[in-house]
RNA sequence: GGAGGGGUGGCCGAGCGGUCAAUGGCAGCAGACUGUAAAUCUGCCGGACUUUGUCCUACGAAGGUUCAAAUCCUUCCCCCUCCA
């Protein structure tokens, strides 16, 4: 297993993307032929994509750059039932309207990581979406030409409905199908698009296990299947929690400045791990920058950052996310690309309590809080620390060009911009 | 359909007439120490306000008993287990 005959399955071993495999060896002939079309599904159960997604994301980018085609196929219609794997109860469903504009929105976030225009002699990557063909499914006809090729028996085995079951938590009908209309998604892609593999999550092993075997009995196809794994941080956490929430890759939903901050507070640990998994680096070079210990592992961090960020927003917002962070951290000046809040010139000119302008900053969800970050001695403004939390601020906490700075912690900064 | 058990804050989980905005744990936020790291220690952790206090909302839903209910009663909804 040592050796892989294709460029695909050697990156993906060396960068540690390969979770489990159903067929390495004939998996890695047909990507050494260039005949690998893979697809990976996502649901559409909200309005972006978050780094959750980005392993499966990158297995995709990589399928292309080695010369092997891939497929990201939208979730209209499994979105419609809604996955059980990894859940403990089930999914609230979403209306078609709801759905439809989630798809939308997350399309956009592939178009940065994988080209959907054949260039430079690649292979386009295509994007599905499983109403096309879920939507029109009649019942008996799948009943028998899909479902006869199913046995209960087997379906309660996968740990997507057992430990429902064993848990004693309801698991609907509806959802019992999610793994049917999985595995159908891949046969029907192999007819459309002579697609044969599919990868996804370690949490995605039994649904796409089914599918390969599906494809054998109705096509007599072999299809592959390799999953990969969920990361954690090296403490232990599932990763891509911020005070925020979740970090999406869209980014209506998070700067790019912020997301370049939350690959820069990376922990030590991990530095090496994400960069292979997270950024196009050459291994040499990560290699190097990993082995930089102290605070010299700051230098590797804020690579990580902007070539994660390049990867998803592009060369220019990475560049101004760098030097936003550049500017604020290292300068303690005040960098225009912050994100940036508009207060009525009027309102400042009255003078707004301290706790209202960090509220209205959006670095605390209520005046409460913001009482109790003032409180905490967490509240700053223009980098001093606010002593109360009724603090006037006016236009004279503005610099010339009628910007305040306020910040919640030593971390997170917003610009209140006089208007 | 019958019998029993249960539904508490983001999650887990105590409480079972007043001292309950509700013990504890996890998660989260801030402070100290640092390197925008980890670990550790400390504080905070429903909302509004004129903030050592007042008011509002909240223990599945709606009613009721009581000076007082997450706690008692009634009805309803949902979940689980066993039986048919």
């Amino acid at each position: 297993m040592a050796q892989f005959k294709s460029d695909f399955m050697r990156v993906l071993h060396e960068r540690g993307f390969v979770h489990q495999c159903t067929a390495p060896e004939a998996l890695d002939e047909q990507a050494a032929a260039g005949r690998l079309v893979a697809y990976v599904g996502y649901d559409c159960t909200a309005d972006s994509l978050h780094i959750g997604h980005l392993v499966s994301i990158m297995i995709l980018r990589w399928l292309q750059k080695t010369g092997n085609q891939p497929i990201a196929l939208m979730g209209g219609g499994t979105t419609k039932v809604g996955d059980p794997s990894g859940r403990d109860e089930t999914r609230k469903l979403l209306t078609a309207e709801q759905i439809d504009a989630n798809m939308a929105a997350i399309r956009r976030s592939f178009a940065n990581f994988i080209d959907f225009d054949a260039v430079g002699g690649r292979k386009a990557a295509v994007m599905a979406n499983n109403a096309d063909w879920l939507d029109q499914l009649l019942y008996i006809p799948l009943l028998r030409d899909v479902g006869r090729h199913f046995s209960v028996n087997r379906m309660l085995t996968m740990d997507s409905v057992r430990l429902r079951l064993e848990r004693d938590q309801p698991l609907s009908f509806l959802e019992f199908n999610y793994m049917i209309l999985q595995s159908y998604d891949f046969v029907e892609l192999a007819r459309r698009f002579g697609c044969n593999a599919q990868f996804g999550g370690s949490d995605q092993w039994g649904n796409i296990v089914m599918g390969v075997e599906l494809g054998r009995r109705m096509e007599d196809r072999e299809l592959f299947g390799l999953t990969c794994p969920l990361i954690t941080t090296a403490s232990g956490a599932k990763m891509g929690k911020t005070a925020a929430g979740a970090v999406w890759l869209n980014p209506e939903r998070l700067s790019p400045y912020d997301y370049w901050q939350f690959w820069r507070n990376t922990e030590d640990a991990d530095v090496g791990r994400f960069m292979k998994l997270f950024t196009d680096l050459p291994l040499d070079e990560i290699a190097r920058l990993e082995k930089l210990a102290g605070a010299e592992i700051n230098d590797a961090k804020k690579v990580l950052a902007f070539e994660a960020t390049r990867l998803c927003h592009g060369e220019k917002a990475a560049r101004e996310a760098a030097e936003t962070a550049r500017k604020t951290f290292e300068e303690g000046a005040l960098a225009d690309n912050l994100p940036t809040v508009d207060v009525p010139r009027a309102t400042l000119e009255t003078g707004l309590p301290a706790y209202e302008v960090l509220r209205l900053a959006g670095l605390a969800a209520s005046n409460a809080e913001a009482r109790r970050l003032i409180k905490g001695g967490g509240g700053r403004l223009n980098d001093a620390q606010i002593a109360s939390e009724t603090a006037a601020v006016t236009m004279a906490d503005a610099d010339a060009e009628g910007r305040i700075k306020v910040s919640a912690g030593r971390k997170k900064h917003v610009l209140i911009r006089a208007v």
